[in-house]
DNA sequence: CTAATATTGCGAACACCGATCGCAGTATCT
DNA sequence: AGATACTGCGATCGGTGTTCGCAATATTAG
């Protein structure tokens, strides 16, 4: 699919471009969520019919893997590697995190995507990275997709918490609360008695860093 | 939504039930992910109309959450606990990745579901397993919520793994080998040189008991 | 220069989707 | 017995992804 030319060489010029129609599509997913992407929507955002999308994507997935490898372009791969594979790793996946919580439909994706180029640019920095461990391939290939799933994890949590004083959360933790009281389910009453949702942003950013310290290290020097 | 009565008190008596209409569901869902989880096709599976359903779910994403509550209900919470917290929670993170791997649509879930009555006595058992670790109520929480990451992120991996023969992601893997060659990533291409694939289901078996037990210590112990 | 060819733009349409409305039928309560 | 509240469900609405066919346009071949 990456490798699919981006037009024809016969026909007329094309009106729009595959980034084009990319970056409209992001544009509504950040202002309305992944299901504002349509391509109806999305036509319409380009001043043109759906049915011309189809010249530039085979498919509504194809556009959101476009979408996904977009993002991965976001993903700062500045800086020199210092040679500690943990500390470049983590800057990286601070980095990635961030493009996260930019792009929070991203953790909406229905099977997370094939990675296109950009994608692959980022794979190749974190691999790079990791290179002065002592790793098999296989297993350089692995510590990269655990990294990655903290970063979806850890943007989720704190993606959550960010939207939390509105009615959903709320009303869910409050039944959560009484139906633990109710139905006898101490643990839960207890861990949620103590100051619920306290921790501060600050909080959530040094346990990301913490936990992705302690698991890169884990995985690295005792193989 | 969990507290709304299951029916009214008035009325004929319902011809079908919410756990009824969630096990259809979840059938077809098994069958062919959740993409056939539409309304008519779970009314047509019950003999029934689409509109009917909606006497017992208010909408689609209920019924979703039906089904995930459903599963949760499928983890065993038998066997006493031994007071260690990590390998306490190490078997019912076990129990859970099997149910994942049950059921596979679970992983395709929009945003992961509010916790139903089966939850709740899932989060119950692993905070009672996680009782005797010097935590406070906040980090007990985050810490199931981590575990439950490393669960679907390893069910993940491992149902990619096993359906790797198929056509798709043989067709990825050798396109990014190509690409990674022949735009100069020589991190990616030596990472996917050495014997691609080659491992095990036992070694991702072992793998997740490594990665939890790692992060449950790491965790816990030094708070 | 002309004719064949390949490509684009896009209106119209198809099949499916989630969800709503309204009404006939039925059980319970007053 | 009448009011009330509920269930079952056909008909329907607006929206979705995708396909088809055709006019318009640019490149290539003769």
């Amino acid at each position: 699919m990456w490798s699919r030319p981006e037009r024809g060489e016969r026909g007329p010029a094309p009106g729009r471009s595959r980034s084009q129609i990319t970056a409209a599509a992001i544009e509504l997913a950040d202002e309305g969520g992944l299901a504002a992407v349509s391509m109806r929507q999305v036509a319409k955002r380009l001043g043109t019919g759906p049915a011309s999308l189809y010249r530039y994507v085979t498919t509504r997935d194809e556009l959101l893997a476009l979408m996904a490898d977009a993002t991965a372009g976001e993903i700062d791969l500045g800086d020199p590697l210092s040679g500690d594979p943990v500390e470049d790793l983590l800057t990286l996946a601070k980095r990635a995190k961030q493009v996260h919580l930019r792009h929070p439909w991203l953790l909406d994706l229905p099977t997370e995507p094939t990675v296109g180029p950009r994608g692959m640019d980022y794979l190749e920095q974190a691999l790079r990275a990791l290179a002065p461990a002592p790793l098999s391939p296989p297993a350089r290939l692995e510590t990269i997709g655990l990294l990655n799933g903290l970063v979806t994890l850890f943007a989720r949590t704190e993606l959550r918490r960010r939207s939390s004083p509105a009615d959903p959360q709320l009303a869910h933790t409050s039944y959560l609360a009484t139906a633990a009281t109710e139905e006898h389910h101490p643990f839960i009453t207890a861990a949620l008695a103590g100051s619920p949702g306290a921790e501060t942003e600050q909080d959530t950013h040094t346990l990301f860093e913490r936990m992705v310290r302690r698991v890169l290290a884990g995985l690295i020097e005792i193989p």
